[in-house]
DNA sequence: GGCCGTCCGTCGGTTACCCGACAAACGGGC
DNA sequence: GCCCGTTTGTCGGGTAACCGACGGACGGCC
């Protein structure tokens, strides 16, 4: 499996990318369900055992691939050495919700591979924000792990994303950047303080 | 070395096609003699080792580069079914007379490969003819093996272009592809019954 | 002269990959 | 139902490629 290890040996890494590659080309040509195993590794040039050294089946090159341009499109918007605050997040936000999007449309676009785009995104979402914390150091005020933050963090963000992508009453980006950004950094004290 | 066999290993092909690709591109990037084994492998994203274990130097990886041009070459003029006939050695002899002009252009142009050239498109030659003359079958008339006979056609005809691309008095190639056919098909028969 | 950086060619130990074959699951046609 | 072709996922044995290090050759520079 070699863990995605960016360090790994060249023909590791060759191989993945060849696979992925190929992947990308068959996506746009015919399709997830339409392509197969051996589709793959022939375009790729590698034989099909290699496949399933790397991953344990199509769907998790699919969510791979999907991490992968999920990663691309932050890397294009943050700086690379963006760390936690305030306008990184806002731009992190702001991003999730347009890409999310993006995706959902209107209705629901993809078949049964619904779940598998919300893993990869949220997982990315979550490696991101967990770097940010740990890069800041210091442990959390309620003395919560910074693994627990960036899951949460990153399930909030993704949720929000998800229920503004299918709503009717359509409110801005900004707007909505807004009101997540607002939950993430106060969270519900104001609710729990002064409200019944 | 793995011998250029074409039903070689799956990493064998590929990596001796990624040297050759990476070759071909530095080749017109910053020449022969420039570009270093490093430069090569490093494009190519294989190992350094890995080099030693296709080609025993810079120079065999020249030579191989020269034979896949040449055939290439021949494969876009000749049919892929060829054999040992008039009308298809006609086109190959007129193909190795252009080809070597248009290498040694006026004077000699490349340094110290010159004999690498030679080698190289001799070396294609003989096995296109020897592949035609097993194709017949039959041997010679005086029992001379198909692989002396192709031999010492190659060597006639690559010399012949050699001269007549040094040569100032230029006749066409029409006319000199007329000539060396006249040679390579009748020998010097004539001369020995009737000449002086 | 001596020193230094670069490139060369080779080697031993390790590893990712290839190959072919296998059983199992699926789908389509009769 | 049964049969058949295709795809899937797995496995054992063999091998090409990787890696890192080595000694030596070459050229530039002080």
């Amino acid at each position: 499996m070699a863990t995605e290890g960016r360090e790994a040996d060249r023909r590791s890494r060759r191989s993945r990318e060849l696979l992925k590659r190929s992947f990308a080309e068959l996506m746009r040509e015919k399709g997830f369900t339409a392509m197969t195993i051996k589709d793959i590794t022939d375009r790729a040039d590698v034989h099909r055992g290699t496949f399933y050294a790397h991953f344990p089946d199509k769907f998790a090159l699919l969510e791979q691939s999907i991490r992968d341009k999920f990663r691309f499109l932050l890397e294009g918007r943050l700086p690379a050495d963006a760390g936690f605050n305030p306008e990184h997040l806002r731009l992190l936000v702001r991003t999730v919700l347009e890409h999310v999007r993006s995706l959902y449309g209107r209705c629901n676009p993809v078949d049964t591979v619904d779940p598998l785009f919300e893993r990869a995104i949220r997982g990315e979402l979550a490696g991101l924000l967990k770097d940010w914390l740990a890069r800041i150091g210091a442990e959390q005020p309620a003395g919560v792990p910074a693994d627990t933050m960036a899951l949460m963090m990153s399930w909030a963000i993704f949720g929000a994303a998800v229920e503004w992508s299918r709503g009717r009453d359509a409110i801005g980006v900004d707007d909505m950047t807004d009101r997540v950004l607002a939950v993430l950094t106060d969270g519900a004290r104001g609710l729990l303080s002064d409200g019944g």
